[in-house]
DNA sequence: TTTATTTGATAGTAATACTATTATATTTGC
DNA sequence: GCAAATATAATAGTATTACTATCAAATAAA
């Protein structure tokens, strides 16, 4: 146990992946094959395929591909939040905090050798193409209370806090930076698949810049 | 002829549902069904049902769920477009009209009595729960050929080009604007269904002034 | 009024999203 | 070191979904 440990709900899983050798397998594979493929083409037959295992065995650790891809997102928040905390150890000012955070959301990710079944590039990469897919169904109110994006939440929360060291009359915090969030998220794919949504050809410095203009702007008394 | 007419690709329907009786109870009811149900829970089979008519007419008229869903969303931004253009001219300054344009954003709809088989209302509160899902497939780039995403762009591209007028130095205004209209769905959602990430307790001119003050803040020379 | 087009009714197929069962490993407790 | 518990593999089966195809009846157009 000298790894390193997100804590995932147990409500977003059957049976805990990070427990087995066969659990992580699927989580390392199912970023793989999504990331890939698209959430949508993904299933657990084809991840059962691909671990050399079985379909029967995926269902053991989660009840469906919706809340194999809510784990996996909760986890990546979970991880970047850590990242972030990490990071802010070696800032001072509130603003330094808040510019790292958005270079965070938006910077490739490498791999972080402490744990070697989850590729993180990668996984930031499936975030970005299907995060709000967890939380745009009929199901979210019933999924929220079994905490399903509480760490989205959280995340949202401590950048809010450092916009308040900024400015404490601030009235928006939660706001901004669910939209910063989402927007680093949204800008990445634009610039990708749909570049007239964006003025970033594909440079995440411009990106960076826009997202963290917009959120100083924002902030900023006046 | 006299009513008013959103022009929709051909790409995006079999056939033109806007030319018979028929299409447009499937557009009318595919609307009620899929903000009542979610998208993810309505099948060909129950629109056919719900039209008193089958599966197989509603084929006829789109190749699948997603396609009828891309029309749909891409009808509410076609005629969103409108709106602001019969609005904007009764404003002047660039600055009225951005801010008038984020009012209509979040404000809900009234039908629109020119054009009885689509409730405008429903429609909005669809497109808040729905439209990321029409571009976040790995099919985004061929259907973005086919136009798939030309009236969400253009929308963008309206309001750039008076975030323009308001500062021609502006880097962003693309950027801006696809996230700006992302977050004036997303916070409608949020409020509703994720409190926590947003600071307007069910209420919408929170949400309006928050999405003001960030475009104007972000668009002005300093 | 013949011809073409649209719709309704029905059937059928392959894939998906599961649930269930049982045999075989593997681990754990004593 | 062995019995008991647990995890997995292999397989089968079901209901639903996402289509495709066919053909007759209704309607509209030439």
């Amino acid at each position: 146990m000298n790894a390193l440990n997100i804590s995932v709900s147990a409500k977003l899983y059957n049976k805990n992946p990070e427990e087995t050798d066969l659990g992580k397998r699927i989580l390392s594979k199912s970023i793989e094959l999504m990331e890939e493929m698209g959430y949508e083409h993904v299933t657990f037959k084809k991840i059962g395929l691909a671990i050399e295992s079985t379909e029967a065995s995926v269902y053991r650790y989660f009840q469906n591909k919706h809340q194999l891809l809510a784990y996996l997102i909760h986890w990546y928040w979970g991880w970047l939040e850590v990242k972030m905390a990490q990071e802010f150890m070696m800032l001072n000012s509130a603003e330094d905090k808040l510019k790292r955070a958005v270079e965070l959301l938006v910077l490739p990710m490498d791999e972080d050798e402490r744990i070697p079944h989850i590729d993180e590039g990668t996984l930031q990469r499936l975030v970005v193409a299907e995060y709000p897919k967890i939380y745009l169904t009929k199901e979210v109110d019933a999924e929220n209370e079994e905490g399903y994006f509480l760490s989205y939440k959280r995340l949202c929360d401590t950048l809010g806090i450092l916009a308040l060291q900024i400015n404490p009359d601030y009235k928006y915090p939660h706001s901004l930076f669910s939209t910063v969030i989402s927007a680093a998220q949204s800008q990445q794919f634009f610039t990708e698949h749909l570049p007239r949504l964006s003025d970033a050809a594909n440079d995440r410095r411009a990106i960076i810049e826009f997202l963290t203009e917009m959120t100083l702007n924002s902030i900023q008394k006046r």
